[in-house]
DNA sequence: ACCTGAACACCGTTCAAGT
DNA sequence: ACCTGAACACCGTTCAAGT
């Protein structure tokens, strides 16, 4: 191996990534990294100041390498569908990344999503203004999709009780609720099953297209 | 003061929000909240096995305090604008909750929220189905939005460029885009003025509308 | 320039021991 | 029962020093 020309940027966020892949974002630690790249722990700082911009820049990376954008050749409902799901299945993927996502500052890569975003949307019509809202209540769905859909999949890690019918999160429901209203549980149920995806993007989509029919008129 | 009583569960989490008021979910450690209470920081885990269950019990605290639900007189349009915004002004003051939203599991008080929620939707026409969808939906609205205010908010602290007139995301934007795109930064500027609960939730509640005018029919 | 070693001030958690 | 003290195996970060 190539083992003594000096580490650049690129080195320690592709460590990173590897770390992140293995043992998830909360147990990524500078010491790991440097241990990857077999270099002094402090080796890391001459390239990032803190831990937080190591990991800034590679959930930059992360993002770039998930490649949302979808093909222009789609109709910008399909098109907006398909980026929506797209982030959404790449974070589900690596849910470590979720805690993380109130507190990250994102870079170039997502500023390219936004605006391939607002040009897909005006060319079908919207304003300016609209497609940029439509971003970013685009984004607050999947952003808090992913989140549940963490903190659900976090109960499921939960012990099962052994023979439950239900989900945890019926379980507790049910714990926690006067018998009176009994009647929701099998429809909470059966709702868990969804994807979250499923739930807030085609009210949305709908909005949107209501807005759209208005706007033409 | 009555120094010696043993100590309870609540006085730990009491001693929790304290804490997290004074320093943040982030810098929340056992050992401090045992300084707090002038014990040994050992004394913590006689009552919550782990730091998380800490956590998940000061969360459930903080969201029962936050006291979100709205009196029943109103009409369902606004009393579910008025819950979200509720959810959304809590957890916007207290943002160092917000990297741990993906990961906590909720309790008792958010199966209160959820039944409250389905109740009041169904009295208004709607499925029990389309409730509980819809009350997920409005979830991720709230917790997506309360994300991106706390990134925008991480930007917002970084040194501001001496006499910048752009917030610190369109800096980034423009250095991040072609020149040719350039029309799309006072239209950024001006839409990271709105609250970004005001971006997603009003074509969430223009959605659930139709809907409940398509079920009606 | 780029990396190292040792150190500082913290963590969460375990465990045997006290009262 | 409830709490303590000491210890283990980690952290992020600083800083003087090496080459």
């Amino acid at each position: 191996m190539a083992a003594k020309s000096p580490l650049n940027r690129h080195a320690f966020v592709e460590a990173a990534l590897e770390v992140i892949d293995e043992v998830g974002v909360d147990k990524l630690s500078m010491r790991n990294v440097a241990v990857r790249l077999d270099v002094s722990p402090m080796a890391v700082y001459k390239h990032f100041p803190a831990k937080e911009d190591l990991l800034a820049a590679a959930l930059e990376e992360f993002i770039t390498r998930a490649n949302v954008i979808p093909e222009d050749d789609l109709q910008w409902d399909r098109w907006v569908n398909q980026l929506a799901r797209g982030m959404y299945e790449a974070l589900g993927s690596e849910l470590s990344w979720v805690p993380l996502l109130g507190s990250l500052r994102l870079g170039t890569q997502s500023a390219a999503v936004a605006d391939a975003f607002v040009r897909k949307l005006c060319r079908a019509g919207f304003t300016t203004e609209q497609a940029l809202q439509a971003f970013f209540a685009v984004i607050q769905i999947v952003v808090g999709a992913v989140c549940l859909c963490a903190s659900l999949a976090a109960r499921r890690d939960e012990v099962a009780h052994a023979g439950a019918d239900l989900s945890p999160v019926t379980q507790d429901y049910l714990e926690n609720i006067d018998s009176e209203r009994l009647r929701i549980a099998p429809v909470l149920e059966s709702t868990l099953r969804y994807e979250q995806i499923d739930l807030g993007l085609p009210l949305l989509l709908g909005a949107l297209k209501s807005q759209l029919a208005e706007t033409a008129k």
